[in-house]
DNA sequence: AGCACGCCGACT
DNA sequence: GTCGGCGTGCTC
């Protein structure tokens, strides 16, 4: 008897296996029983054999697809991954599918819906509809195919369709064979010396897996260079995957894509609906398109004959998925390009510590990109003690006084707060009581505008308190800054100059994005606030002035990746900050100006923090000079988790050397959330290999203990803590 | 993850 | 007297 061992989207660790009396193949979707209901999955394994009680098998109820779903690319990267990051099989495969693949839609496209002449409406005579005009003129323009059918209401289609003169019918839309027909466009500007270089390169070893990092510099332009290579790309027949991180999806970048080539370019972004998703999935996979533009999931689209895969910005950190399955979609990526045999070029200004050790151990093939186009000259660049001055929502009156002389040769200033609201914290003037998140123990931020409080960690808002519960007092004093009282101030100092914040509270729509884009733009004295969200993609030719508010923040925080991120957001601003006529300035305003790193940043750049950065990763044994894997855990009395991690500390130490590292069981650095006690156990080996057998053999292992199902239990391959 | 079973507190 | 809270156990 043949035994199909199915993947089902549970987050359980093995297959379940199923009596196979239908025809069936390897890959295949499958409807199933599973306990009370009816489950979809994917078949892994067929053979005879089955350590499941023979008896009790249940069969199979029917097969979804008449072939295998993914391609044998992704079948093989998905089976990698599951193995390397300890994720269940079944909630990994069900993650790489378009959400209407996993409720059992069929992978087929049923094309669009069209009117179509019914016989009847091809032979009748037009003049038998005189009467109703309208109606005349639709026949008539289906007759010519002349389809300005949208200008029609659609009861005279009704209409007709009641005469049976028109009918309904889904129309697979027709296959266009872009590669016989599509052309590039002419670059609109000259290459150098140096993009030359790095498309020849790359070029050259068009045809096989090899890792290009493309190091450029902010303006260097390296979108022409990935214009050129897909270009190459595109005439050899083959198709092209672009990635880029969430908030780099710009319609600019997309205006570029188009504009250069005419073939059929895919966008995944995050207004399409299910629906849509599906057609580019199938379009990708038949080899109708020749581009595919997305963000980290798009890296699971299939594809017929794939040329390149190309990861803009690789140093972001929003590549890493970071709840359930979590993967980091730049890795993935290298493994895919391994298993297709195909190049691949991962961009950034300002990459990783992990990229630069590969590119400098020469896992990886460096191409630097120095130039800034149309000689931009370079920020000036300072550093302000803040030691002693008085601040005024966080400004000092030196950086006020530069806003002012910025402003007044009608420029614009960008300031920099990693910190949304008004304040971080609201406190009883007489006994210190401080209003707290009773699910998260932390404190509450202040929303002057909405007047509420707002927990950051787990979003829930609460009417701002008038009395102090504790003593009665009325006195409760907003302690600290954010960016709405940045603003505020901004609008005391600066009445008649506009500012405009932009944080996750200004802009909960993209059109609202745009229209403060579009007003920044029009150019004139203005004054931008935001978080990070500012430093991301968006270009201000008019910023003269960029002021960091608070470095202090990312210097001294517990995660060892703060400072790279700080220096990486730091340059990104710093290169925005000027145009080709005047010189810009960035102003960093610190307790700590004798901090190393920062000075190294500062006078010697990127480059040299990074190298820096990783001679201390290397003396300390941090990734990338060893490999990490967190192990969370939460519970409701805050009992289990701990215990649970603890016993899995006390087996790995009691069968492992001190090779393998261990820190914890401690609470995660954020302890409650929702309810839930959060635990974390962090492990570190420096051999890749060795951690992932441990991982291996600790899985079984936990698997048969009667502790797991009393807690809720995660594995974080390559964690990035948040 | 779902879904059921089972055991204790506040309600029509 | 019941409804429903979540702790526990199971799914081929």
């Amino acid at each position: 008897m043949l035994i199909a061992h199915v993947a089902l989207p549970v987050p359980l660790y093995q297959l379940f296996d199923y009596k196979l009396t239908l025809p069936a193949e390897i890959g295949m979707r499958v409807k199933v029983p599973f306990g009370k209901r009816e489950m979809i999955g994917i078949i892994v394994k067929i053979d005879q054999h089955t350590t499941f009680d023979i008896e009790n098998l249940k069969a199979i109820t029917s097969v979804i697809d008449g072939k295998k779903l993914f391609s044998q690319p992704i079948w093989q990267l998905l089976n990698w991954a599951t193995g390397y990051y300890h994720f269940p099989i079944g909630e990994v495969m069900f993650h790489a599918m378009p959400v209407l693949l996993r409720q059992g839609r069929q992978a087929i496209n049923e094309g669009v819906k069209q009117w179509q002449l019914t016989q009847q409406g091809q032979q009748i005579d037009l003049e038998l509809l005189t009467k109703t005009p309208k109606q005349k003129l639709l026949l008539a323009s289906l007759r010519n195919n002349d389809l300005k059918q949208s200008n029609f209401n659609p009861n005279i289609y009704q209409e007709l369709q009641k005469k049976q003169l028109i009918e309904l019918v889904y129309r697979q839309p027709e296959k266009i064979c872009w590669q016989t027909n599509y052309s590039t466009n002419p670059a609109s500007i000259q290459l150098n010396d140096e993009q030359s270089n790095a498309i020849a390169t790359i070029n050259q070893q068009n045809k096989q897996f090899a890792v290009f990092l493309l190091d450029g510099i902010t303006g260097s332009g390296k979108t022409e260079v990935y214009l050129n290579i897909i270009a190459d790309v595109l005439s050899q027949g083959k198709q092209a995957l672009v990635l880029v991180p969430e908030i780099g999806l710009t319609p600019q970048t997309i205006k570029r894509f188009k504009q250069r080539f005419n073939a059929p370019i895919d966008i995944l972004h995050s207004g399409l609906t299910d629906k849509e998703r599906l057609e580019v999935w199938l379009r990708s996979k038949d080899g109708e398109n020749a581009i595919v533009v997305g963000t980290r999931s798009s890296l699971f689209t299939p594809f017929k004959d794939l040329g390149i895969i190309i990861i803009d910005e690789e140093h972001d950190s929003s590549y890493k998925q970071q709840e359930g399955w979590r993967y980091n979609a730049r890795d993935l990526a290298i493994i895919r390009a391994k298993i297709e045999n195909i190049p691949i070029v991962l961009g950034s200004a300002t990459p990783s510590l992990e990229t630069i050790n590969n590119a400098q151990t020469h896992k990886y093939q460096q191409l630097k990109l120095t130039q800034r186009a149309g000689n931009a000259k370079l920020a000036k660049q300072s550093i302000l003690d803040i030691r002693g001055m008085a601040l005024a929502s966080g400004l000092s009156q030196p950086l006020i006084e530069q806003i002012r002389a910025h402003l007044h040769n009608n420029n614009q200033v960008m300031l920099f707060l990693n910190r949304r609201g008004f304040a971080p914290l609201i406190i009883c003037h007489d006994c210190g009581w401080i209003a707290e998140c009773p699910r998260c123990d932390r404190p509450y931020t202040f929303h002057k505008k909405q007047n509420k409080l707002i927990c950051h960690y787990c979003d829930t808002p609460r009417e701002v308190p008038k009395q102090c519960p504790k003593c009665g007092s009325t006195q409760l004093l907003p302690i600290g800054f954010g960016t709405e009282q940045l603003e505020k101030q901004l609008n005391l100092l600066f009445p008649n100059i506009k500012v405009t914040r932009i944080d996750r509270d200004t802009i909960t729509k993209k059109e609202a994005l745009n229209s403060y884009l579009h007003d920044i733009h029009k150019g004139g004295a203005h004054i931008l606030v935001g978080t990070q969200i500012l430093a991301k993609g968006h270009h201000f030719p008019d910023v003269t002035l960029v002021g960091i508010v608070d470095v202090d923040g990312a210097l001294f925080s517990s995660d060892f990746r703060a400072t790279e991120r700080f220096a990486q957001i730091y340059t990104q601003v710093s290169g925005r900050a000027g145009r080709e006529t005047k010189a810009g300035e960035v102003i960093l305003q610190t307790y700590h100006p004798q901090h190393p790193l920062l000075n190294i940043l500062l006078t010697q750049g990127y480059p040299a923090f990074a190298k820096q950065t990783l001679l201390e990763r290397q003396q300390t044994l941090l990734p990338p000079f060893s490999y990490q894997v967190l192990i969370r855990a939460a519970d409701r009395n805050n009992l289990h988790a701990p215990k649970f991690l603890q016993r899995i500390h006390d087996w790995l130490k009691a069968n492992y050397d001190h090779n393998l590292w261990q820190l914890g069981p401690m609470p995660a650095s954020q302890p409650k959330k929702a309810g839930y006690n959060r635990w974390q156990l962090l492990l570190q080996h420096t051999n890749r290999q060795l951690l992932q057998q441990i991982l291996d053999n600790l899985l079984t292992v936990v698997e048969q203990w009667d502790d797991v199902s009393k807690v809720r239990w995660s594995i974080d391959v390559d964690p990035i803590d948040n």
